[in-house]
DNA sequence: CTGAATCTGTCACACAGTGCCAGACTGGTA
DNA sequence: TACCAGTCTGGCACTGTGTGACAGATTCAG
């Protein structure tokens, strides 16, 4: 039944994989070179010679070949935040978690500059992303709650939850003042300006 | 040149705005029935009696039969908030012009529900509605950079950029525990307890 | 009445996304 | 080796959104 079995950490799993990551260098490559929304995925699955149903079985939506690890990020932020010592406060362990993040992120900044100058321009992809960043709230929410002590209060929830969207929002706008400044500005410090104007 | 010359506040514009009207009030009515997704552009075009075409000629998409007001009420917040005596806190004007504007808003809480309700079970739908909100951020930052003080410091930017951002995210939290809980809890005190958590 | 601008429906089209089906490939088993 | 089951793949047909082009009807100004 499970055909991982005896495969070295499982061959068709790592076919797949090779494919996807495939299908994302040739589809940025094109997203970057004529923009998002004028590059069909016809034209993606004949460059790589696959055909337009097959390449929708491997990424559902056009906006999932650009933003298919950000539900990975979702996920390693949410780790890295429960990795954080429970003696921090909140904005400290979000920071630390955020930081974390930001630093295990594989792409040169160059091609970061790039990728989000794409998601800017395109009003769908933004739009997903948003949806998807909405998700990572969601994800932060428990241990949030955890920190500020598990009481009874029907308002810890809605506490946790303004906590984590505005963390998010912070780094949004560190990353926007970043992209507007092509790339020159500290990022970092961006973050700590946008908490301390947010908290003062 | 002007056809509203002579015309009592303008006769084409006032057809069309009725036809608007008529259009969201019976693409309401069945999106509410049988929900978004499952209501298409044709199905709301015949029930009126009227070419799909043309349905598109007064809402270039879907999803802005519902939120094509939003764009008028990121207006009128952006008013409000300049409306603001010049003393106030970034935090105490963005927080009365928020208050402004739920109330002046049309919606009984019941309709109010039911529209939100819509809104977070359709994916496409709170995707345009989140971009539409990011709009709002733009249009509320001149007004909170006068608060803070226009100085040279190219960082003030940033500061009343996440000002309006963490504002919003807090009003969303507390709309959306409002949502959550069916219409009970007082939506007012949830805004304030959001604000209270981030500020910590 | 006449001409210009506007509104309307119809047709055609591009593109995203989905269901279905038949053939090819893969790995394990008799 | 031959067989069998699960999976992958391409092709076809279809739905639905959104757009461009065109022709006829309506409306307003002179």
């Amino acid at each position: 039944m499970d055909l991982r079995a005896g495969n070295p950490a499982g061959l068709r799993e790592r076919t797949r994989r090779a494919v996807q990551a495939e299908i994302v260098a040739t589809a940025m490559r094109l997203f970057l070179e004529r923009g998002f929304e004028a590059t069909t995925m016809e034209q993606i699955a004949s460059e790589i010679g696959m055909s337009r149903r097959s390449l929708f079985r491997y990424f559902g939506t056009k906006e999932d070949i650009v933003l298919g690890d950000h539900a990975e990020h979702g996920e390693a932020l949410r780790a890295a935040l429960e990795a954080r010592p429970a003696g921090e406060t909140p904005w400290e362990a979000l920071r630390a978690a955020l930081k974390a993040l930001f630093d295990s992120l594989p792409y040169s900044p160059e091609d970061f500059l790039k990728i989000t100058s794409m998601l800017h321009a395109s009003p769908s992809l933004r739009a997903r992303q948003l949806e998807k960043r909405q998700k990572w709230t969601d994800l932060l929410v428990p241990d949030i709650v955890r920190r500020l002590g598990a009481t009874t209060d029907p308002m810890t929830a809605v506490r946790a939850r303004a906590l984590a969207a505005c963390a998010l929002a912070c780094s949004e706008t560190a990353t926007d003042a970043w992209v507007r400044s092509g790339g020159t500005i500290d990022m970092e410090r961006a973050f700590d300006e946008a908490v301390a104007a947010v908290r003062g």
